[in-house]
Order: C-alpha cells, then structure tokens, then sequence
DNA sequence: TTCTTTTATTGACGGCGGAAAATAATGGCC
DNA sequence: GGCCATTATTTTCCGCCGTCAATAAAAGAA
C-alpha cells in the first residue's frame, strides 16, 4: 500500500516560521501585519515565511475580506488550509479504542471506536492498525493524504521517546509504541499521555488558545490535569505531572487505590460517587449513568454524593491556582454538560479554598465528547508535524 | 555621589552569549567544549562569545588545568572572575532589613540588618537607601563597582514593572519600588517576591543548578514555595504563585488567616505550632525559640506538634510533586538545620502521599540563614544584570 | 623528531531577521 | 478623473550570528 512513500515535511525550517504558522492556526485568519506583532517579528519576516508556507499549500490568502479598514490598502488575511492535509488521532483506554480522523486544523471529520478484546501490547497494536486503515480509506476517499498518527495513553508515556512507560489501564510497562506503531502503520507516530494530549489540543484549537498559563481538568472514571506553564504542557522531570486526582482533600476521607485517603479521585471519580450513593441510600446503584439520573431526580443522597464530588474537584482546583496562579481552568467532562449543580458546586469550592487567585482565575466548564480524547492525540500529531515544541 | 556615571552593561548581546556566561557560572570552571556540549553550540559559537566577556573581566582563564586529560592538547578552563563585580541584595520584612553584598558569584562578602521603624514606603525606602549606602561604602573600600540592587519583598510583585502590587506584612499596594529605589540609590533595580528570589538564588547558585524542574519550599513565620518549570521561574499569570501555605491539609484543621480552615501554614506555621503547643500543654511557650527547646527537651506536646507541622509540610510537598513532577525540592527553612526529626517527619509524610514520584523526586533540606533571603535579592540582580531569562 | 590526539581558533559562508524604501491598493477630496 | 493620505505588503540591502572546515596549539608517545 504505501509502500516506500517519502513522509511530507513541513516546510518551517526555523522556529520563527514555525511560531508563525501556529499563530495563525490558533488565531484564525489573520494579516501579515496582525501576526508580526502577535508573533514579535517584523512585517518583511513575515512575509518571507508565509511565501513557502502558501506554495506549499498550508497556508491560504483568505477570499474575502470582511474587516477592511476605513482607510488605506485592504489587508490581505492568511489562514491555514485545513484540507490540505489529514491527521489521525487514537485514544486506546482499557477497554475501547477511540479514532478520529481530522484536518490540519484538527476538525474532526470522521470518528470511530472498536471495542479492544485483549490489552496486549501485540493485540491492541492489531487493533490500532485496523481502525487507522479504515481511517485512511476514508481519508483517500477524500484524495487528502494522512500525514501523521496520534495516540494517547493514560499513564506514563515518554513522549520524546515515544514509549509508554506504565500505563495501569493497559497493564503495560515500557512499550515502544510509537516505533510499533510506525512500522504498522507506515505513519509519522507521536504518542503521549491522553490529559497531556488533550491539553495540547485545548492550547492550539480549545480554551486555552493564546494563554501561556492555564490548567485542563477532567472529570470521569479519573481525575486527571493538565497544566500548561511558561506556554509549554507540563511533562514533568520523569514523564509524571498533573496527577490532580491523588491529591489529598480529606485525609480522613476514603480510601484510594494509591494507598491514600481522601484523594480527588477517591471522592469524585465515578466508581467512588456511585460506592458513596450506595453506602447513604442503601440503594443498588449500577453504574454512572444510574447515578447521574438519581441526582436529577432529586434523589437526596446522590445530590449529596455530587455535591461531595464538586466540592473535592473545587479544592483540588483551588489547589492548582495557588501553585501555579494559571489564568485559565478548563474543566472537561462527560457529565459535565448535563450536570449544572455538579459544576456550581465546584466553583464554589473553589471560590473558597483558592487563596488570592480565585477572582483572576477564569473557571471554564465545558464538555468531553469521547471523541475529543481522539482529537487531542490527533493534536499532538499536528504538533509533531509541525515540529514547534513551544509557543504562546 | 553617583552624579551622572553611566550604568556598566553586560557584553552579552544575544541569548547564546548570555546562556553560555549563565552555564560558566553555575557549573563553574569549564573547558569551552565542554561549555559547547552544555549549551548545544558549537565550540567556535563559544570561543567568540568569550573572547568579549573575558576580554571586559567577566570571564577569566583559570590558572591551572587539574582536569587535563590523558592525551592531547590540554584544555584551557573559564570561570566567571567573581571579583568583577559586586551586588547587593535586600530583603523587607515587617519589621526589619537584611542587605548582603555579594559578588559575581552570589558569594555573600557582607552582611548587615537593621530594624524598621515604619512599614510606609517612603521610610522603608529610607532605611533601605542608609543600608545600601553602607553597602556602597564597604564595596568602595573593596574598589568594585556595584552594578546593581535586588530588593525581595513577600506579597504579590510585578517583576517586570519593578512593582510592588500588594504585600500584606508591609502594607503596601501598588508601590513602584524598583523605579523609587532607582533614583534614591543610583543603581540600576530589580524587584521580585522573595521566594522567588531564593529560587533563583537556588536556581543559579544552589542545589537547582543544571535542574530544569525543581521546588524550592521555605518553612518559618510563613510557609512558602517558589516553582521552577522548564527552567523557568513560575510566576503566574497574574504574579502569584506557588503557595503552598494555603493548600489545604485537612479540612478540619485549625482556621487560617486566609479564611479557610487546614492550610498548611495554619498547621506548621511558626505561630501555629506555638498555639499548637500552648493547647495541648498548657503552657505559656513565648515563641518559636522556646518551642523548638521543648520539641529537642522531648516534650510530647511540643514533639506533637512539630509532627503534626511536618505532616502538614510533607503533603504539601506531596502535593507540589503529584502535580508537577519536579526532579527535586529543596526544603529551607530557619529551623531545619536543627530540629531533623521535623525533617523525617516531612520526608515520611512525602513519601506517604506522593503518588508515583516519591521515589524519583529527590528532597533536600538545607538551612536558611537569614541572610539568604536577602542573596536570593542578589541574585535577581545579577540575573536582571545578565539579562538573562531562562536558561537550564 | 615526528606522529597522534584532543582542544581552541580562524576565516569563509549561508541564512535569518531587521530597517528602510519602494510598491500596492484603496477612499476621499477637489 | 487626478491627486493625496493612509495603510498593507514586498523588496532590497545589510549586519550579525553561528556552523563548517581547515588550521593552529599543546601536549604525550613512538
């Protein structure tokens, strides 16, 4: 099939061409001169780096011209053409993997999920390789070629190595994923954490666009973060950061699988709300879903489960603003959407337990489709495409 | 005095020169390939940078060569001539002042305090020009020019603007330090948060030297932390960060200034440990000198308390490293040096609560004179000076 | 002495980004 | 319509920085 095709590769020789690429792929259409000065070049730089950038075809003039000014020449709008290329993303969690397929400019255009049989590094590759070959039909059904496969992993994941060093979910030490992967695949691999991954793709195409310091939460089986400082995702000294869901809120509060006690997760995570509402009503509560319902029933003991559940993320997030003072907070979860108390009842922990921070923090809610875990490994493939490790 | 001489500047233009002086100071005399591996340049970028810095005294060849190898052309050390230059650092309490003149190299020469009698500005700022005069004095009689000031304050600081945006022990909002300090001393000023200056202190001169992600955490009246992430000290979006002092430890703790109940400082802060004692003992413990003997006489209360206190402090820790995955903190505090089963009880509680990184995450202790708040003054001068903003 | 080995320096070269000037594209004004 | 003011973009030129390849330097070994 693809045979010995040379991998494409992006035509940004320096960081500064490459800082401006991804200044106008965040910031939407933009003038030369607008992306100077976001960029901090001159004019003429910008010109010079957008020239190959259009030949090449990753960058097109934007037709039309809505904002013109009342004065003088008409600028001339840039914006990425996010057809010109396609991207792969795959999220594989214990039990599922999870594939989109989406442009340049990480717009999901076709998602897929298969259920994962075995967890086995070998089996999971099979399975990883069958859902990208569809992906890739469907993409040269588009006549668009894939230049480059994302996967995320929960866990600890060397991202320049490429190699997932334990990931719990997946009962994996020390897999070389991304050399797997690249020789199945035949695809450019990058492979990170999944919070890490989703991080990535809040900073280039989410909430977080133009921030150099904000924090992804998500809220689900898990409690996981993602910390962006300084403009770049927190990675950590050892490939381990963000690891919001063991920080202790109670230390008299129930027992984690890590050992401790009154960790986030223990209180917040699903399985920990769903033992919290039978313990109170008594009741046999199956699953989240079942859970979530009780809760907008009114159901007295789930609304207390929640109301726990927020208050620990609120203190957990408080905890986040007080070290690192970020500008921003994304919380990110399935439930979320549907579940306004729950998201109240965090902010307003958050608002008490945040100590000089909390009016200049921005508290953001927003949903986690399943699909976006995909998309955000999706993101670092466009990333490492791109080849700009840092930007604001 | 100091009428119209011009301000000395340093002959580092571009950011290679810069980082290429900051990697000669902080990991001593090198060899010039060796300064090209560590700043991954090549060794002729090197031999032209230096040439201009030894050529103005910042750089100087050391006499002898002890590491010379085996075979070949024996290799020609640098190190940063600390005698070049002097800076002086102050720190403000409430209640007194520290200044230190150091050298090049941070290496204190003097040291001196004296009490303040007003926490308004314009008397502050008196006291500090008297002792930044003596200062100037002795570095007369040294005959170095001093090339700069650092002054450290606690509270919210404007790094950038030289600004003092609130600092609740001075009383102070929105006083342009840097700028007033300026005119009053002649010198050029840096103003940062006085954690944050020990950190860089740590950073350049410290046990954080060649790390990229490190925590420094200080333990007295106050507990407080300073964030080094990708080499970078943490400042946060806003200016505040890394206070760990008000994360909270057990929400059923003893109140806190700051409104909530359990935050560290309210648990192993110098002032709650004294009430911790008085309660649990009964006695009249006048302060922290009279506590620290009781602990080290092997009075229960007292002993209690301090367990309590570096529990408190050890999930702190905890807390820092799960989030951010730092390579090692340093723990500093007036007492430490002291009082070690304080210290155990903080490793132990670390180790107990940090989730995967407690065996990859190196923790120190090591004392805090009080003149090293002031160094860490020092030595955001020396790294305004250097102009230097990052580096590894 | 001469060769080998390692370090440091030199000089040519290329590329990048900035400054300034030129060019382009409009609307307004006479 | 011609001219001008205004703003955007491009061109041209220039300086500077860092790499490369070659060379010098400073030993010990043969």
């Amino acid at each position: 099939m693809s045979s010995t095709r040379r991998a494409e590769t992006f035509p940004a020789s320096t960081p500064a061409a490459a800082q401006i690429f991804t200044t106008v792929l965040s910031h939407g259409p933009l003038t030369r001169l607008e992306v100077a000065r976001r960029a901090g070049l001159s004019p003429a730089a910008v010109t010079k780096a957008v020239r190959p950038l259009i030949e090449a075809g990753y960058l097109v003039e934007e037709a039309d011209e809505p904002a013109r000014p009342a004065l003088g020449r008409p600028a001339n709008q840039v914006r990425v053409d996010g057809g010109r290329a396609l991207f792969i993303g795959v999220k594989a969690t214990g039990d599922e993997i999870i594939g989109v397929l989406t442009d340049l400019c990480c717009r999901i255009h076709v998602a897929r999920h298969t259920p994962l049989p075995d967890r086995e590094p070998k089996a999971v590759l099979a399975s990883v390789a069958e859902l990208v070959g569809e992906l890739l039909g469907e993409a040269g059904d588009l006549g668009v070629p894939v230049l480059g496969l994302g996967i995320a992993v929960s866990g600890d994941v060397d991202r320049g190595a490429g190699v997932v060093r334990y990931s719990p979910f997946l009962e994996w030490r020390d897999v070389p994923l991304a050399e797997l992967a690249a020789t199945t695949t035949g695809l450019p691999v990058a492979v990170d954490n999944d919070v890490r991954a989703l991080t990535v793709a809040e900073q280039w195409f989410g909430a977080g666009v133009g921030l150099s310091d904000f924090a992804v939460v998500t809220v689900g089986a898990g409690i996981g973060c993602g910390l962006v400082v300084h403009g770049r995702v927190v990675a950590g000294a050892h490939g381990v950061a963000g690891e919001i869901g063991h920080v202790t809120v109670d230390p008299a509060g129930p027992p984690c699988h890590c050992g401790n006690r009154g960790c986030v997760e223990a209180i917040a995570g699903d399985a920990a709300i769903v033992r919290r509402i039978r313990e109170t009503t008594g009741l046999e509560v199956a699953g989240t879903a079942e859970a979530v319902a009780l809760a907008h029933q009114g159901n007295a003991g789930a609304r207390e489960a929640y109301a726990r559940a927020g208050d620990a993320i609120g203190r957990g997030i408080a905890t986040v603003a007080n070290l690192l003072g970020p500008e921003r907070v994304i919380i990110s979860g399935e439930g979320l959407a549907a579940h306004d108390p729950f998201a109240e009842q965090i902010r307003d922990a958050f608002a008490a337990a945040a100590f000089g921070s909390a009016d200049r923090c921005d508290v953001q809610t927003r949903p986690l489709p399943f699909e976006e875990w995909a998309r955000g490994a999706a993101a670092t493939a466009i990333q490492s495409f791109i080849r700009a490790d840092d930007q604001r």
